[in-house]
DNA sequence: TCATTGTTTTAGAATTATTCTAATTCTAAT
DNA sequence: ATTAGAATTAGAATAATTCTAAAACAATGA
């Protein structure tokens, strides 16, 4: 029995039904691109998940890696932690956490404790609503 | 008593003095972009700033201003703040503080208080240290 | 079944933020 | 003044991301 899919088959409907849950069609370039991105728990870059992806022999364009990246995160499958203006990282582990980023190896790390400090409604800016809360701890190597 | 400066003329000294302080070397676009970056708190991308100083008549590159920007991150007398891939702020308050960025607005606000985590030493990955503690807030208009 | 129409998805092309590097300007020494 | 070296600038190149026109798909009716 042979496959050209990057993932063993028992994985195929747990990816099927995730995308499902979140209410986005199934396609052959989504379903190629989740194998891969959600493969394991993991912090990707568009372009790291465009190789990555291209590495299993599939044919996706990059514009595709990025477009279903977007609506991952509008449909709430992965978050986006931004780190500077070259490194959009997409963590496919969506809950409430955040990260340690290494500037000199480029690792994000995540904070497993919820140190985040809480707000309240009245800290907020009049007439607004909380989003999400990014923490990032920029560390350097100790040399 | 005329001048082609966006700013008035007690400011001068007070940028020449600052950029001296900071170990820059004074140059002419670096005058216009600190004058008009410093003439008073505010948060602003590389872009709206270009756009502001060619406002005040100067000339000088949208290079440049990216190049001075870089430069006055690594002398501390700016912070940046990264919100998304498309838009890095550059904070002309450099004390510690962290940010609500509304969506909705595309506004950067300051958080007075100190309410980041306190993270020591044994926190942090192995063999890191801490380079600096980014908070953003995202909040949305609640309408 | 097969057009027809509208909707969704894809990916090449275009855009734009940022960086790079070659040219220019400045500084210091002779 | 002239040269040599360092610092600075900005046009050109790069690369991340978005846009849009084409392709694929879905739903409807003859």
């Amino acid at each position: 029995m042979e496959s050209k899919s990057n993932s063993p088959m028992v994985d195929r409907a747990r990816i099927d039904k995730l995308l499902d849950d979140h209410n986005i069609n199934l396609t052959r370039q989504r379903r190629l691109i989740a194998d891969t991105l959600f493969a394991r728990h993991q912090h990707v870059t568009a372009e790291q998940l465009f190789e990555a992806v291209k590495n299993t022999g599939a044919r996706v364009s990059k514009a595709t890696v990025y477009n279903t990246l977007g609506l991952f995160v509008r449909k709430g499958l992965v978050r986006e932690v931004f780190i500077d203006s070259s490194r959009t990282f997409y963590d496919s582990n969506t809950s409430h956490h955040h990260h340690f980023y290494n500037v000199d190896t480029g690792d994000l790390i995540d904070i497993k404790e919820r140190l985040a400090p809480h707000f309240v409604d009245s800290d907020l800016p009049a007439g607004t609503a909380m989003e999400i809360v990014d923490l990032v701890i920029r560390v350097r190597n100790s040399s």
